[in-house]
DNA sequence: GATGAATGAGACTTCATTCAT
DNA sequence: CATGAATGAAGTCTCATTCAT
């Protein structure tokens, strides 16, 4: 069945769970998942447009027709090693949230999940940018689908923390899609420059310095005081020293 | 002077007051900049890597070695169109801080520079983030030393604001530069989560949204206080309704 | 194996013998051979300069690519093109020194290769020319290697036949190494002035007034006069009578 | 008159005697000398194919356009640089000629004008490969002409002093005109070799060493055993001593 | 299923030549 | 006459995709 590679499912990881008969199948997805491996690998030393068919398979050592078989272009190749980046995050995200009940830690415990994420890839942190931008310009829909389910996902969780935050009255009254939002692109942002800088400085450090900014913009007084010195010491500090 | 498209000097279209001696200079740069124009156009709509130079010269009118003449490859196109742009951005910037002396004023001109810079050019907006991921990957160093320099200019004069507002008191002690750079990651990230949600909602309502947000974190208890009515109002309102 | 075709191993053609597990390898040296035979053919119709890889695909009945699949460029065809001539001359040469142990006969023998080597290949004439030329002016330094070791193999084969007919003292006493290079020379003029004549005279009768004149010049006075017939029937009549 | 640089006649140096009227002419003249100056200098640096037209002007320090009023392509500045060897050429072998009136004076005084041509030419000297190839393979009839006339010269030159070395009975009788030409084919085969090995002996000791072998051949027994010293110290050294 | 040779469309780039100024 | 910008044909080379083995 060479022919048609577009037609082959795309299982997730994570539901390999398959009778004996089906055997055969085990042993596509273990290719499949050495061959996306591969391919992130020379997406990330080289990028996504100058990596052709052919140096994805040379990383997978196997020939170029068989990439085929699994994945019908680079397109999917890209699409695939997103999914599976959002998985691993979305995993790493669930588990966090789920250590504690407290909002606050919550939130805390959801930007170190940002923070251990990029850092653990900070190899592969250009691709990401150039997944945003491809996702931009090309035909396929399903780049950007991809990107906003991430995004509701993200800001879902963010905003019903902020939604207890603010029942708590630790936090002001405060629209929390907008202010979810809003979490998402300083995320990025400061992600984005940390990448354009060379991952020059920690991004620990500059994610924790944001929060030493926001999160003393949205605290009720009383938290904010009890916070102050700890707050105060962070953002004279900033990031940038060594 | 064919086989040498890159020595030709690369004026500054500010600058362009010349004698009728220097005739065909000033012919030469119109072309350029009709071919630049011709360019940006072509890259706004079909994205840099689709953009082939046939493309830019049919766009152009002209005839694909014509745009050798001027332009040695595509990259160096896209330098250019950068270059057009920060010009501009920087040209607005400075026009706008030296309309007032004081900093609150400075910082809110600032960020309203920032607004309409890139509300002017919504259709262009791809480009950056194309920009960013291109300057990633390339080995023209040229790419990411544009982008320092225009981080080093506009973080620059947000550190001297921020630097005459902590004097004042107005903010609370921080790291300027740290801040500077925060700053200018937050406003990034929203204008890159802005273009990725397909600029379905105002840009500047965003703005504002986090200079509520932001603003509200720094600034000294008789500050924050005066202005509280008018941030808690945006704070609730968020930037997403209609 | 697209990306190198540099790195096609080059197999002389007379080790071809492969067990049947190097199947493949077999048929890849057959197309080899195909391509570089019909690149010799349009190189010899068009000369060197004016061959395109369109045109030796379309000779070889191939399309355009599967040239680069082979032969990374017309330079390495060029190259293959001689060591394929240089292969056939040196085991011609080989085979003929090996008939005789009397270097005279040796002598005469080398000559005759020389002049069947040339003759059957007339119409490939000017490529020879050309190969000189372009030796002279591409960066490659293969093509004056290439010429280099020719050069040596085969004016050390006339040395050594000339050493022995000193030994003999049927030749006076000569640097034999200066002869063997100026007979190299003179064969190869009298090769570029019968290519420049467009071959209208018999390259064999210009070989062998050479070598009445040459001959008569080196051998001792008792050689010298049993050929004194021969020799001066030889000079009497030139090559240029029909 | 622009259009049709194909036009102008091409007048030879040693003819411009011109009346006061045509004086535009004489500057005509110098400027195509001097652009085939420029042109001759290009095509020994670079070689005949790699030599673009904006080459010979940039030289010339005119533009591209100005070229083709005097010249209609580059196969035309080509002839006419050859031409103007062998105009030069031509001209020291008649002064020489005329030096003396005995045939082996002549004789060597023609070989001298031969060496001290190429080797004030060295640099040029893959242009006469160059020039030898091309005439070979393009359509345009007048290389081949051009170097037909020279040899037609040249072995007339030759073939006149032999005769009158036959005559003299200096030389056995031999086929004058198949001798003249052997020599050249000699002359141009060692010149060709002293170029394919970089130049790196020297160009007149080979001729010399040809000389004693060549002359030994053909000479009477008197007249060998005058010279029997001179020539067998000549063939012992050789010509690749340093 | 895997292989990898073959394909050929298509992008890049160069440069001889023209021609308006 | 000189200029040099514009032209566009022509050649190089790449690589995604197919498909016979």
């Amino acid at each position: 069945m060479p022919r048609q590679a577009i037609k082959k499912n795309v299982p997730r990881a994570d539901v390999v769970v398959q009778s004996s008969t089906t055997n055969g199948s085990v042993k596509q997805i273990e290719k499949r998942d050495r061959i996306l491996a591969s391919a992130v690998r020379v997406f990330a030393k080289s990028g996504y447009h100058a990596t052709k068919i052919q140096d994805v398979a040379n990383e997978a050592g196997i020939c170029k027709g068989t990439v085929y078989e699994y994945f019908a272009s680079n397109d999917e190749l890209f699409l695939a090693m997103y999914d599976r980046w959002m998985q691993d995050f979305e995993f790493a995200m669930q588990t966090c949230i789920s250590q504690s009940s407290d909002p606050l830690s919550q939130a805390d415990a959801l930007i170190d999940t940002a923070i251990e994420f990029y850092e653990s890839r900070a190899e592969d942190a250009p691709l990401l940018l150039e997944f945003w931008a491809h996702a931009l310009r090309t035909n396929n829909p399903a780049f950007l689908e991809r990107i906003q389910s991430m995004k509701a996902l993200v800001s879902g969780v963010g905003a019903e923390i902020t939604t207890r935050l603010v029942a708590l009255k630790a936090f002001s009254k405060v629209d929390v899609q907008s202010f979810a939002l809003l979490e998402l692109g300083i995320s990025d942002g400061i992600f984005l420059h940390w990448v354009l800088d060379g991952q020059t400085y920690s991004l620990r450090d500059a994610y924790k310095f944001r929060q030493a900014v926001i999160g003393a913009g949205l605290m009720n007084p009383a938290l904010r005081l009890a916070l102050r010195t700890r707050t105060s010491k962070k953002l004279k500090q900033g990031f940038l020293s060594k």
